[in-house]
RNA sequence: GCGUCCUUAGCUCAGUUGGAUAGAGCAAUGCCCUUCUAAGGCAUCGGUCAGAGGUUCGAAUCCUCUAGGGCGUACCA
């Protein structure tokens, strides 16, 4: 719709217009500054620019109206053109809003590591990821959204430990010694208890069987893992695993050039070029490569898969990573700027207001499933989705179990809900009320008609800018206009009834669309 | 120290291609159900957009500095 205006202005000017909504919907639709812009070049005032150029608007079918008001330019939209929007909606059901944009796309997100379930703060990358998944799939990106699984390096060897530990402490009663870092938690004594099932008792003493326990546990965890997500509507295309992507280094270092050196028997890259402090170590003097050497043989290998663009979602304590990683990329010859790393700040917890440290060892980990299972998958995704993810996000445990009316997703489901009572209350059929025309509306249905026929502008930019939290704030001023609108209409009986129902459609359909965009069904009844 | 992200109402947060009077929800106070679900609506209260400069017709938004906070600054992942 907007693009259609923009268009429209863009060859009557020869020039991109601005269009911006105006601060009060009775000026008009949408609204320009431009005549700000332009009076230092024509050295005339704005009001008079605005005015000639708001005069120049003939019979275009598009707008009834276009005037100027203080320099600002105010745009109409036509009854008509509104209406045929609205039908056009309403005919592509849920394909409201798509489009058919090209280019594939990978998108990295979650990679938590496999050694525990995913904790509440996992769901926050999870959310947005997914969201934007959804988002960029409806625009008709090819997307396919990726797990890495970090599944070599010392945190196996711990997690071998753990449960070793784990199994003769709370198992077979034994007084055990504590290492300075383990994993702890229900998940490791299941896992324990399993694992004696499975192996016998004896696996849990024998410390030559740790790696082969920590494999083992690492692939169940994972499993635990994937039914968390899914249990949130997240699903993963691909898996990656770091170990065993080891076995393609000696390629990828030769591919590295000079951008890798050898110093004192280890092997650095030359990060440093890249805005990094200082240059990094990639393979110990004892042969055995760092994290990093991972990191950088898998994008090695997601640029070796041919994407056209790459994304990945990383919590904010890896953003040091972005120079290095971008130094890799770029000294395998591929261009960095592919790469878009966007980082979702840390959550963290209070708890009766006071800061609340979740802890492996302490046991308090607040598990995302626990949360799932309090609150529902669908008020914590709209939860989350909510907030922008360049911010420390601070919330309580306790607000966070709310399940009352003060949980935005039960207002914005209400909507929606009321619309399907109105439409299965009403006499009318549904091709009385889709072949009814929308005019004569008053300015309170036509700012709600307006507000819903947006739903493809609000998915665009919330994809293109990263800023999925535009979705759920559209979606909660949609559902606020229509609640008020409710309120203040009687539909059934009404004489403009098919109208108002039509246009009711509309705001469900967007409401609907926009729900399940966030990974959220929408609910017929309350 | 350096890098980086941030600071908007009592609380949690929206608001960036610079635009008209800075917005929601929660909390507080008071109204509105014999009328399509009150999980709703209306009203009141609440702000030096951290502070100071700058850029210009115009700044919460862009630039500089200051203060405060998160994260990073490992041969851990």
């Amino acid at each position: 719709m907007k693009q259609r205006v923009a268009a429209l202005l863009r060859d009557k000017f020869n020039c991109d217009v601005i269009l911006e909504k105006p601060k009060d919907r009775s000026f008009g639709h949408f609204s320009t500054p431009i005549a700000f812009s332009l009076s230092k070049e024509l050295r005339k005032s704005p009001m008079i620019i605005a005015e000639e150029i708001a005069n120049s608007f003939g019979d275009e079918s598009v707008f009834s109206a276009v005037e100027s008001v203080k320099g600002y330019i105010n745009f109409r939209l036509s009854e008509s053109f509104l209406d045929e929007y609205a039908s056009w909606a309403l005919t592509h059901g849920e394909q409201f809003g798509s489009d058919d944009k090209k280019g594939t796309i990978l998108l990295e997100f979650v990679s938590a590591n496999p050694t525990g379930p995913l904790h509440i703060g996992h769901a926050r990358g999870a959310v947005y990821g997914d969201t934007l998944l959804r988002l960029g799939r409806h625009l008709g990106y090819d997307m396919t959204a990726e797990y890495y699984v970090n599944d070599a390096g010392n945190q196996i060897d711990l997690l071998g430990v753990s449960l070793q530990l784990e199994g003769r402490s709370a198992l077979l009663g034994e007084e055990v010694e504590w290492p300075e870092k383990y994993y702890r938690g229900e998940y490791l004594s299941d896992l324990a208890s399993e694992a004696v099932e499975l192996f016998g008792e004896e696996s849990l003493r024998d410390e030559s069987r740790q790696k082969e326990l920590a494999l083992w546990a690492k692939d169940k965890i994972l499993a635990l893992i994937v039914a968390d997500l899914k249990a949130i509507n997240v699903h993963f295309d691909t898996f990656v695993g770091e170990a065993s992507l080891y076995g393609e280094w000696d390629r990828v270092m030769a591919k590295m050039g000079d951008g890798v050196y050898q110093n004192e028997g280890k092997t650095f890259i030359h990060s440093s070029d890249f805005g990094d402090d200082h240059d990094r170590v990639v393979v110990r003097d004892d042969g055995r490569p760092t994290y990093l050497a991972g990191d950088i043989i898998y994008h090695n290998q997601k640029f070796e898969r041919g994407y056209e663009d790459y994304i990945n979602i990383w919590g904010a304590d890896h953003h040091g990573y972005i120079a290095r990683v971008k130094a890799a990329v770029s000294f395998l010859g591929y261009n960095p700027e592919k790469l878009e790393v966007q980082l979702s700040q840390m959550v963290s917890l209070l708890k009766d207001g006071e800061p609340f440290k979740m802890s492996k060892r302490a046991g308090t980990v607040i598990q995302m499933n626990d949360v799932v299972e309090e609150i529902g998958s669908d008020a914590l995704r709209f939860m989350f989705a909510s907030k922008k993810c360049d911010t420390a996000l601070e919330f309580d445990i306790e607000e966070l179990k709310r399940t009352d009316s003060s949980n935005p997703i039960y207002y914005v489901q209400y909507a929606h809900a009321r619309i399907q009572t109105l439409v299965s209350k009403s006499e009318k059929s549904l091709d009385e009320i889709m072949s009814a025309h929308l005019h004569g509306l008053s300015a309170d249905a036509d700012g709600l008609l307006f507000e819903a026929l947006l739903l493809p502008e609000i998915i665009e930019d919330a994809f293109e800018s990263r800023q999925a939290q535009k979705l759920p704030d559209y979606l909660k001023a949609l559902a606020a206009k229509l609640h008020k609108f409710y309120y203040d209409t009687r539909i059934i009986g009404n004489e403009d009834e098919t109208k108002l129902l039509k246009l009711l459609l509309v705001v469900a359909l967007s409401i609907r669309t926009g729900l399940s965009l966030l990974g959220i069904e929408a609910k017929n009844s309350m």
